[in-house]
Formats: C-alpha cells, sequence, structure tokens
DNA sequence: AATGAATGAGATTTCATTCAT
DNA sequence: GATGAATGAAATCTCATTCAT
C-alpha cells in the first residue's frame, strides 16, 4: 500500500536529510498526480506542492516534465521487468510456475499499486506524446514483451504448453491484468462508476482458465482453438 | 459506415443537404478527432475544420465541448447496447451463443473501429471530468453491464453456466475486448510500438478459452477453480 | 515622425476596419516596444496592448514573437533596401550622387526613425536567437551589402572612385549612420546621459569627408592612405 | 592580458592564491559572458561557473549582479580613460599625435578585446536598466567626452584644427571605432553573418580622412564642409 | 567562508467560448 | 445562420537572490 508522504514536518528534518529524500519525494508524488490526471493534465506545480516543495524546486531535480516522467516509469517499472527476466533466466521449474510467479509479482507490486496507474497514462496519452511513446516502447513495451513471450516459448520448446502464437497469447495473457490496472484508475475511481469487485478474484480465474488452455495435454481435443476459422477480417492491431 | 469526410466542396452535394449533414458529420469528425487526441487534448476548432464548417458552427450545433462528446458517446455507444439488449430479451436459444453474438457484434461495430477508441478516452479522462464520469456511467456503463451480466445469470439461472460470481466474470469476459480496443488507439497506432497482432484471432482464442471454461459441465474436473485458495490480498476494484 | 497610434477608439471603427488594420497596428506597437525594450525584454503581452488587443489576439496575426520581429523587420527594412536596389540598377548619374541618394534616403526612412532601433536589437541579440541572426542576414545583410558593395564597385569600375578595398570602405561608409541609429535608441534615449546634437550635421560632415577622400582624383596625394602601414595586428573582424 | 580561466583544480595554484584571485576571476567570467550573451541574459550562475565557484560565492564578492557589472565596467574602462586623461594633461606635442595615441589605445586595450564588447550591452540595455544608466553616463561617458572633447578644443585653441562643432566632430571621430567594436562582438560573432574584414584596416582609413579633414589648413577649401547647408531636417539626437 | 537548495515572480503560448458582423 | 476575431485563464519553465548547513 502506498504510504502517504509526511506533511512538511518544518523543522524536524534538517536540511541535509530533506535534500537527500527530495528526489524519491517527488517521484512519488509525482506518481500519484500523473496517475490521477494524466500526463497533460497534471500540473508540474502541483506535484511540487504534494512533494511540499516549490514549483522550481522541482525543476531542480528533473529538467522538463517529461523527464521526470520518465524517471517515474524507470522506478516502477523498469526495476520490476529487469527482476523478472532475471528470475526467468535462472528458473528451471515448469513454465506455468514461472508464468504465474512473474504474473503475481506484476500484480502486486506494478498492477495493484499506484504504479499500475503508468498504464492508462500511456493507452491514454502515447499519441500526443511521441518522445514518451519511444521510450515506453524502449524501457518497458520491448523488455516485458522479451520476457513473457520468452517464456512462452520455452514452455512450448519444453512441450509444456500447445504451439500457440506466440505474441497473440501474450497479449491474451496480459490483457486482463492490464485491464484490471486500467479499470482501477479509472472508472474504477469514480464515485459515479464505483461497484466493488474482487481484482484478485478475476485475475486468479482468469490465469486459471487461461493456462489450463495452454496446456498442451489433448483434453477435451477441439474445444480449444487456438484460431478462430471464422470469417478473416481483417483486425489486425496496427 | 463511417466514412471519411468529403473535402471542403464536393459539388455533388448540393448546399441543402450538407447544412442536414452537418451534425452528422460533426459528430463524426468529433468521434475521430477525440479518439486521436482525447477529450481535453482535441481542440474545438479542429472538430470544426475537420467537418468543414467553422468554429462557430460547431456551437451552434453543440452547446460546449462536453456535451459534442457526450452526444458522440449516445450516436456511437447507445444505440449498440439497445439493440443488444432487445436480443437479449426475445432470444432463446443457449446462452453461450447469445454470448458469441452480443460480443462478436460489439467487436465488429464497435471494438474495431473509431467508436472503440472512445473506451480509451472514457479511461483515461473519467477522473478529470466528473460530469462524463457520471454520464457515461448512466448510459453506458450500467446499461452494458446489465446486459452481459443478465446474459452470465441467465446462464446459470438455465443450467448452462456453473454458479461463478458474476460480476468478475462479467468483467473477465470482456476485459480482453476493451483492452483490444484500447490497444489499437494508443500503442497500436504508434509507429514506435508497432506490432502487428491479429486481433480477431486474440479475442476467438480468448472467447473460446473462457466459455470452455464457464461450461458447467464437470470437464477436468478442479482444473479451473473460479476461485484461487491463495492469501486472500485485499486487492478490491474500487 | 512616428505618430503615436491613437487610442482604442471603442465604438468608432467597426468591427472589419479595426480587423484590417490589426497587423498593422500590432507591428507598429511591436517596433515601438522591440526598440525600447529589445527583443527579450519586450513582453508579448505589453505589444499587444500597446496596439490596443490583448495577449491573445497578438497571436491570432502573429504564431510567435520571433515571428513578430521577423515581420517587423520585413515591414521597414526589406522594402527600402528593395527600392534602393532598383534605384541603383536604372540609374545612370555619377556614383557618389547616388550614394548620398541611398544613405540619404536610409536616414530619412530608417536612420532617424523608429526603424533605425532595429539595428540595436540585432547587435544586441543577434548572438542570443540564432534563428533571428540568420534571418537578418539573409533578409537585410546581405542585399544591403549587396547594394552599397555593388555601387561601389560602379563607382571604380566607372573610374569616379579609387580602388579602395570595397568591404572595408562600405563599412566606413554606413558605419557612422548605424552608430548614430544606434545611440539615438540607447544611450541618446536615456535622460541620464542625454546631450543635443544635430544628427545630420554628423552625417553630412562624414559623408563630405569620406567621399571626397574616395575620389579618384590624385589631390593632395597621399594625404588619405586608404591601407595604413603600421604593424599588421591581427584584428579582423571575424 | 585576458587569459583563460584555468580548469577547476589546477595544481599550480594554491588554494591561497586563489582566494585572491577570486574577484579577478569572477570579473573576467563576467566580464566574458556579459559580452556574450547580454546583461540581463547572461545568468549569474554561469558566471560563477565559470570562474570556478559557485553562486553564493559570487554574491559574497558582488552584492548583485547590477553591482558586478558595474564592477567590470570600472574595471575594464574607467581605468584606461583615467590613464588617458593623465597622458592628455602632461602632453604637449601636436594635438592629432595625441588623439593617435588615445585612439589606437583604446582599440589596442578595448576596442579589440572583450572589453569592446561593453558597449554592446551598454547600447543594448541601458534603457532597461536606468541605474546603470545613470552609472555609466557618470563613469565613462562624461569622462571620455572630456578627454576627446577636450582635446579637440585644445587643438582648436591651439590653431591646429579648424573651429569645427566639437560635440559632432566627437562623434564622428570615435563612431567607427565604437562600431566596429559593436560589430565584433554581435553580427560578426555569428557564424551566419561571418565576413572577414580588417579592422584596424578600416580603422586607419577612417582616422587618416577624418584627422586630414579635421586640419586648419585651407587645403581644398569647400571641398570638405563641416556643416551641410541642407535642409535643416529637425534629427537631433535625442 | 563556501555551498547549493529553495523560492516565486514572470514570460510565452494555447484554446474554449462569446458575439459583432 | 455562419463566421472568425477577440478574450484571458492557465500551464511550463527560468533565474536572481536568500540562507541553512
Amino acid at each position: 500500500m502506498p504510504t502517504r508522504l509526511p506533511p512538511p514536518e518544518p523543522a524536524a528534518a534538517p536540511r541535509r536529510r530533506r535534500k537527500e529524500a527530495r528526489p524519491q519525494e517527488l517521484l512519488q508524488a509525482a506518481l500519484e498526480l500523473f496517475v490521477e490526471k494524466g500526463f497533460a493534465a497534471a500540473r508540474s506545480e502541483e506535484v511540487a506542492a504534494r512533494a511540499g516543495v516549490s514549483k522550481g524546486t522541482l525543476y531542480r531535480y528533473f529538467p522538463s516534465k517529461a523527464e521526470l516522467f520518465k524517471a517515474v516509469v524507470r522506478q516502477n517499472l523498469s526495476a520490476l521487468i529487469a527482476e523478472g527476466q532475471q528470475l526467468a533466466d535462472r528458473f528451471d521449474g515448469p513454465s506455468d510456475e514461472l508464468l504465474r510467479r512473474l504474473l503475481r509479482a506484476w500484480w502486486l507490486r506494478v498492477g495493484s499499486t499506484a504504479a499500475g496507474g503508468i498504464f492508462k497514462i500511456i493507452v491514454a496519452e502515447v499519441r500526443n506524446f511521441p518522445e514518451l511513446a519511444q521510450f515506453y516502447a524502449d524501457e518497458v513495451q520491448v523488455p516485458a514483451d522479451r520476457l513473457i513471450a520468452g517464456t512462452l516459448q520455452r514452455a512450448i520448446r519444453r512441450g509444456e504448453f500447445r504451439a500457440v502464437p506466440v505474441a497473440e497469447a501474450t497479449l491474451a495473457l496480459i490483457a486482463p491484468m492490464l485491464f484490471l490496472a486500467l479499470h482501477r484508475h479509472s472508472v474504477g475511481a469514480c464515485p459515479a462508476a464505483a461497484k466493488g469487485m474482487d481484482a484478485l478474484a478475476v485475475l486468479e480465474t482468469h490465469l486459471a482458465l487461461v493456462l489450463d488452455g495452454l496446456r498442451a495435454a489433448p483434453a477435451r481435443a477441439g474445444a480449444v482453438r487456438t484460431r478462430a476459422p471464422g470469417p478473416r477480417t481483417p483486425a489486425r492491431i496496427a
């Protein structure tokens, strides 16, 4: 649970200690505010105010709003992906176990926290800020995709999963988790649309279903077709 | 079917027709632009320009940007939901067939078209525009939920589906579709992150897996647990 | 003498007429303010206010402060240079007469008016705004130099002037005029340093001296050496 | 002699010397930066950085940016003027020789060095900083004018020069030199407008011409009129 | 004495909305 | 009815100056 920042604490914290903690405090405030309002709508000044400093101070630490956002992304997503990749590299148990671990860790540390809101921002504003689009692709999308798709391929290679199309399966695997994260920070955060729901329950249901469907065993053959025979509409994801 | 706006002076269409077609053209232009840029970032003037009229004219038809957006939502989502509800009300075949029809229609007419971008806008900006949040909840969320959740309940009542928690299952059912729609209009539209993928393939895979998992039959009992026994983290969707 | 703009004149001028006069009024206000404060220090809002409109209106007509400045330069300098070039092209009297006409016209229409202040701005800020530097070089410096240097060469070709180094002579010719223009808008405009002086007297003195010195006749040979024999310090103008 | 600042840690200079040299280094850095960017646009922090100290230290030595600038002016201009005045006071050779010495010294020690850039600053920014205007008038303009005008009067009194209007002649005398100094630090420093030219050649040409014209001898009477008989336009230098 | 963290006024530019023509 | 000129509230970012350490 993201702990609230303590109030300014006028004299308690000596200058020196404050200064070292500043970037952290600013990043935390920025994460919160970006998630609440989005990148464009979040005002730098409010980020600063929430971290208990003035506008000018924010700019001492981060040269622009865009760089501030990048720092938020790095702090909250990059580390986790790197850890996941390390785990995957040395893991030698069954692949579905690896997948479960990766996805659960993601949910616990990202999806269910404020960091999950970053995806809302990306989804919402990537088209308006090409610089951020590129950054996100390089810093998050590519490594994360390599991690999950790589794990699926490992599973297929080891005969644990059927030979499914990897890109599509990757998306099907993570879509509900991302969607839940998105939801929590948008409609789910609105009084108007509030509707209590157990996110973890949804996720577990989803995971159970999908991992089950991926399994190599020929159980109930034909019941699950990887590729539907329907009309080939050209609905390609750009 | 969404057609491109004609260039400023289409000799074919006499002035009379243009005038009557105005609202349509404005709505179409607004849909496109809102989806491209988002609600806040789309400029009224550009909407007007894209519809071939002036800013002032736009305001003659819609009293504010917010009302324009509402009209876009009504035109593109409300009608489909109503149709779906009508279908559900008089349908008496198997429930999974009904669900397939509803979801396929949604994909064909919303998810795979510009209208699907409305969800991106909602996800991104509800929190910044409470008025829109309320409107969306009333106009889309509640009726759509009633339609899908109602169908699930019908299926359970008729013994076609197992007794799953309806709210969670509804979400798990629609999440990947919404997610794909979102994706198409955000990361998927960015050159930086372009990655060809067959959306329909993802959807069919997903539908097959999930509907399969929902079925009442005791097939491979235990393989799919509706509720995971793991630690009950309080990760409730707000 | 630059006539002051009339006060806003609330109802007298109909919307339409105002609109057509706007760019002119804005350019006039911009010229005045740029000359008073310099490019960087002049505030867009004050330019607008001086033209009797609001900040936003200024930006309807000129997309940025830099473009506004360019428009001011074009209006006040480019036209005169072009006229001068035309005169030179069809002039067939004695070259010193041509030079006198060119320089007097410059003084009357630029040097002695607010437009002369543009040189102050260029001198002061060209290094801080490379975009303006390039613009000025292309739009003013090169054509003006061609005009004057060309005239000197014509004079030399026709045997009217001695074979002086053209570039240096061009500078020596215009330096005092530019300097006077500069002076009028800087130190000369300060109460602290006010010192009445007859600009035209200075100029005529200068012209007389220099044109006299340039003449081809061998009068008092040696009295005026084009190039001093002193130690060749490498004091080259960059 | 202006030497480049040493890099941050010059082993050769012990801490002691550094400390004593501080004001010098700061003044040198300030001169360079003021000349490059102008008074308003030069950032205090960059001055400090260029002198190898921190912002705070700069403020320890000079209480404000304006005072720093004044110190730069005093160091670079006042001394030379005082020297010139001393020379003039005890000089008893021909006046044109005195003038040549004064102007050449000025060019060698000011016009051709970074100090010459101070005039660019004055020209550009006096109007925006009345405090500096007053300071400059008192500290530079008045004494310098007294020196040159005094010398002219001496020459006239001694019958060496004709009875020219002193103020105008003073200006005509120094204008090209100032102009060249200005030029070197503005347009001349811009790659866009670079045009090699021999500054000293221009100056010598000018000096030769003007001193020649001033001479008392009735040489070629009428060729050089001190005051043109043309229409008396009221083009007075403010 | 020296540092550099902090401040906050201020500058350019954007855009929803109004309303005279 | 249609137009587009005009407004002015914001929002990002800069920098001289102060002062705790």
